[in-house]
DNA sequence: GCTGCAGGTATTATATTATGATACCTAGTG
DNA sequence: CACTAGGTATCATAATATAATACCTGCAGC
């Protein structure tokens, strides 16, 4: 193993955890040499950790099929994190509030490296499946929510995000022009809101507003997804802003831990 | 370690994720020396451990403080669980349209071992924190939930369950006579329904039914969850019931996998 | 019904890797 | 200012993870 030469490392642990990362939306459950394929790792080391994450009860098995799933252990992680999140605290009755007084989904979003994940979701009406689940990352440039935050922060900083983070195209409309994404997070500068359409998903738009931190700068996002077909621009800022606003606004207090290293 | 003497077993491994369940609901964010009396590991291990789920992205680590808190990364794993377990794909849409019919929250909770784990929650009225969010594990036997999926396995074992499976008072009206959850448990056998009162709260009130699945027997139940104050058993049976025996039932289809070892 | 193969399971000798004792820093307290 | 608690770094040691290999099992094709 040539990976960090550090003796404050476990090599162990971390090929433990790549095995956990091999789960995701298209590899819903996988077996033994799946498993093994996707980490890199050979066909012992794959058997033993993945035995061990069993053992532990991270992994269920299905007796049958011998393939492995993320266990209920998973879900237990995110109950976890919700009491580590001061936000999520303050948040949530405000964000139930509006949703019910909308009648539209509403997430709150939260900044991670340059992508946004969505902490909290309460979808109103049916949309597809990765709409209504947390723990969903998205480029933050392609997303409402990444933009509304970026507009807080410095302007050399949210230059460099804009030409530098990823964006990816999740549907034909999606924005992939760098200089169209600036001007919607310049405009966003400005107004204090940020609305996109069709980024993720067709005929989808979604309108956020940031919720301010300590110097200024946000770290999260409250949101709201709207149909294309029911609703426009116009509508959207008459109707669901003033009450987004005052949403985000109620939550911001002083949120001085400012996550990762 | 004399523990779990076995070559297909990595110690280190498991320990590092001894090192992620000392996170909860009243442990969020821990020291190093909190994370090593809360683990049983010595300073050395702890460092080592903590350290590499750091540089791995699982532990966030406050500059200032020095203390640990769960990452965005627990988010995404409950992301990764809900692509991997069938029936919320089922069961979401149905719960949306239930949680607006009704106006009240509504949630998916699942059998896990002697516990239910809710996997999906609605909130549509505030409520104290813990009932907002998901991957909470309750004693089945105190839950309306647990007592509707009970009622669905072979006489038997349902006994046996009512006899041993873990009680705790959560508030003072938590039910911990025995007798009294078995003539909860069958009456729940009979309606096809369970009822609780203040079983976790004070004069919070909840009505589950079960989610057949294969062999007639339930691995999940929807459950609604409103307050005593506002409803009382007549008008919850009258109004609530209907609705969510329909959810229920439509969500049913067949779901063979069961989990675990 | 037999053969071959893919995928899962079990064993073992080897040395790489995790270990934990100890020493060193740093910041906060009395 | 001295003291302490808590975090960080180092290192010799052997315990532990490793990966090669052999063994099962069940399925597909003949």
């Amino acid at each position: 193993m040539k990976t960090k030469q550090n003796t404050l490392y476990v090599g162990s642990l971390a090929k433990g955890l790549r095995l956990l990362r091999a789960f995701d939306e298209s590899h819903s459950e996988l077996s033994l040499s799946e498993l093994a394929a996707r980490t890199g790792l050979d066909k012992s080391a794959t058997q033993r950790l993945a035995n061990t994450l069993h053992i532990e009860g991270m992994l269920d098995k299905d007796p049958g099929t011998r393939r492995f799933r993320p266990s209920h252990a998973w879900l237990e992680m995110a109950y976890a994190y919700y009491w580590s999140d001061p936000l999520v605290g303050q948040a949530m009755p405000k964000l139930i509030n509006l949703s019910q007084d909308l009648g539209e989904t509403v997430n709150l979003a939260e900044m991670s490296g340059d992508h946004i994940i969505y902490v909290s979701r309460l979808p109103c009406k049916r949309t597809y499946f990765a709409a209504t689940v947390i723990g969903r990352r998205l480029p933050a440039l392609s997303t409402s929510a990444g933009r509304a935050m970026l507009a807080t922060v410095p302007e050399d900083e949210r230059r460099a995000a804009v030409e530098t983070w990823p964006i990816k195209p999740f549907t034909p409309n999606t924005t992939l022009d760098r200089d169209a994404i600036r001007a919607s997070v310049e405009a966003a500068v400005h107004d204090g809101y940020a609305i996109s359409k069709g980024q993720m998903i067709l005929n989808e738009m979604a309108v956020a507003t940031p919720i301010i931190g300590p110097e200024g700068r946000a770290f999260a996002a409250v949101q709201c997804s709207v149909s294309g077909h029911t609703w426009d621009r116009e509508r959207i800022v008459a109707e669901i802003l003033p009450r987004l606003q005052d949403a985000a606004n109620s939550i911001s207090p002083s949120f001085q831990s400012q996550r990762g290293a």
